[in-house]
This record gives C-alpha cells, sequence and structure tokens, in this order.
DNA sequence: TGTGGTGACACATACTATAA
DNA sequence: TTATAGTATGTGTCACCACA
C-alpha cells in the first residue's frame, strides 16, 4: 500500500458498504491522512438515509469519496466481467446446439431420399411411371394447375383411369398386354396395387407422425431454451465477491498518488 | 447533498515477438 | 540470451449523470 504524502499517523475510517453488496454488509478501511479532524466518539447516529458528512474535513470526505467509487469501479468490472463470460457461455451453448440441429437435418434428409429411392423401386416394380410420377410429387401444386394441358397420354394407370372415367382395370389391360390374357392375373395385380396404396398410405401416416413428433420436441428443446435465456437475462445476480480488501494481492489503494 | 454507476483517461505490470 | 517495442490486462481516479 502506497504511504500518503505526510502520513505520519494514519488512521481508520470505517466505511459500511451497503450499495455495493447489502447482504453482504462489508465494511471498508480507508487510511485517513493524520491531523485530519475525528469523528465525534460515541456521538448519537440516527437513523438516516443519507448520513452528513459534515463531521468530515473535505480531505476526508474527498478520500472516503476516492474510496467509495474505487470500490463501485471494482463492482462494475466484475458485473462487466461476468456479463462478458456468461455470453461467451451462452455462444458456446449456442453453437452446440446449432451443430445439432445441422446434423438432425442431414439425417432427415438422408432418410427422406432413401425413402423416396425405396418408393420409386416399389413404382418400377408395379410398372408405374416412375419419372411421371416423381415430379408430380415434386411439384404437385404446379401441376394441378396445369393436369388439363397434359393431355390423356401422359400420367400413372390411377390418373388416367380418373381421368378417362372408365375402369381402372380397362385403362391398365389397355397399357398392358399381358393382362388381356388372364382375369385372374388382372385381379391379382389389382389386389396387390390395392394392398399397396393402403401401405403406402400407412407409411405416410406413420412418417407424418414421426415427423411432427420431432418437431413438437424441437419446440420444447426451443422454448426450454428461451425460457432458460430469459430467466438468465431478466435479474442480473453479480457474481459472490470476496472482500475487496488491503488483504487482497490487487489492493494498491492510491497508486496513482 | 450524498450516493452509485459508468465512460474515459492515465499508469503499472505481465506477456510476447523480434532484432542484435 | 538479452534488450526493447508493442500489446493486453488490471487498477485508480475524475467527471458526469440519475436518483433519493
Amino acid at each position: 500500500m502506497a504511504a500518503l504524502p505526510g502520513a505520519a499517523a494514519p488512521r481508520l475510517l470505517l466505511i459500511p458498504g451497503e450499495a455495493a453488496e447489502p447482504a453482504a454488509g462489508r465494511r471498508l478501511s480507508v487510511v485517513l491522512p493524520a491531523g485530519a479532524a475525528p469523528s465525534p466518539p460515541g456521538a448519537p447516529q440516527p437513523a438516516r438515509k443519507r448520513q452528513r458528512l459534515t463531521h468530515l474535513s473535505p480531505e476526508e470526505k474527498a478520500l472516503r469519496r476516492k474510496l467509495k467509487n474505487r470500490v463501485a469501479a471494482q463492482s462494475a468490472r466484475d458485473r462487466k466481467k461476468a456479463r462478458m463470460t456468461e455470453l461467451e457461455q451462452q455462444v458456446v451453448e449456442l453453437e452446440e446446439e446449432n451443430q445439432k440441429l445441422l446434423l438432425e437435418n442431414q439425417l432427415l434428409r438422408e432418410k427422406t431420399c432413401s425413402l423416396s429411392l425405396e418408393n420409386q423401386e416399389l413404382r418400377c416394380r408395379l410398372g408405374l411411371d416412375v419419372l411421371k410420377t416423381e415430379k408430380e410429387s415434386e411439384s404437385k401444386v404446379v401441376m394441378e394447375s396445369q393436369v388439363d394441358e397434359i393431355g390423356l397420354v401422359t400420367g400413372s394407370a390411377e390418373s388416367a383411369a380418373l381421368r378417362l372415367r372408365v375402369p381402372l382395370q380397362q385403362v391398365q389391360a389397355q397399357q398392358s398386354p399381358f393382362l388381356t390374357n388372364s382375369t385372374w392375373i388382372l385381379m391379382a395385380v389389382t389386389l396387390q396395387i390395392l394392398s399397396l396404396i393402403s401401405c403406402w398410405a400407412f407409411w405416410t401416416v406413420w412418417t407424418q407422425r414421426c415427423f411432427s413428433n420431432v418437431l413438437i420436441q424441437n419446440q420444447h428443446a426451443w422454448k426450454s431454451w428461451r425460457k432458460r435465456s430469459v430467466e438468465k437475462q431478466i435479474p442480473y445476480r453479480p457474481p459472490p465477491l470476496p472482500l475487496w480488501g488491503p488483504h487482497q494481492l490487487s489492493w494498491r489503494p492510491l497508486m496513482n498518488s
């Protein structure tokens, strides 16, 4: 601690630190220069919100003010540092969450791709127009506005049957000459198609339900994260500071004096 | 009028890169 | 290896503002 100029016999001035750390109620010791006017010993201490400092000399007042400002500055810096640390931690957490979501997105895309390929393969086995149906599934909205312009030559057997308003079997019979020879083959194929359609419908409903579950889980995670972040921001709790005083290594009052 | 918060400034110290 | 300049960080102080 730097010695004050002309301080032959320093004395202590105790300052209650009510504002910097109200809960701690710390008391800071100030070394006053010798010869300063002492406060009246045993004087009655009326309950005041703002204490009168008339018993202090201007020099003591300045020193007291200086010390209080020193403590306030240190507290402000500690809070600032804590805020920065918290923000940095938040950055790390958000980056981790972003990586998780990216990975999840990648997995879902791969799953969609494999399901699409599987769907294509099944349609190939059925002898349906794969390219046409893929286009239909990808841009259904655009295609719906152009259905009449496409004509009757393109499309799957089901859509052709709907457009021609003729039985599906008739359309399929026209498209596949093998089915005209045997009625039971026709019926078997029809049953198979119906079974596959029902499977496809079940699969669609199931995948949509799974995807909605993922969305709900993500919404829960997002809401919980928002809640945590809001809770973190509203009440700022300064870190528990140890008593700042001469016992610390950084205690260098009147460094520039 | 006392008090706390904060930006700005000056200073001290530790650390690092670089040339001799 | 050593001296030195540059940089980062911490600290004290002052000035200013808002509040009670």
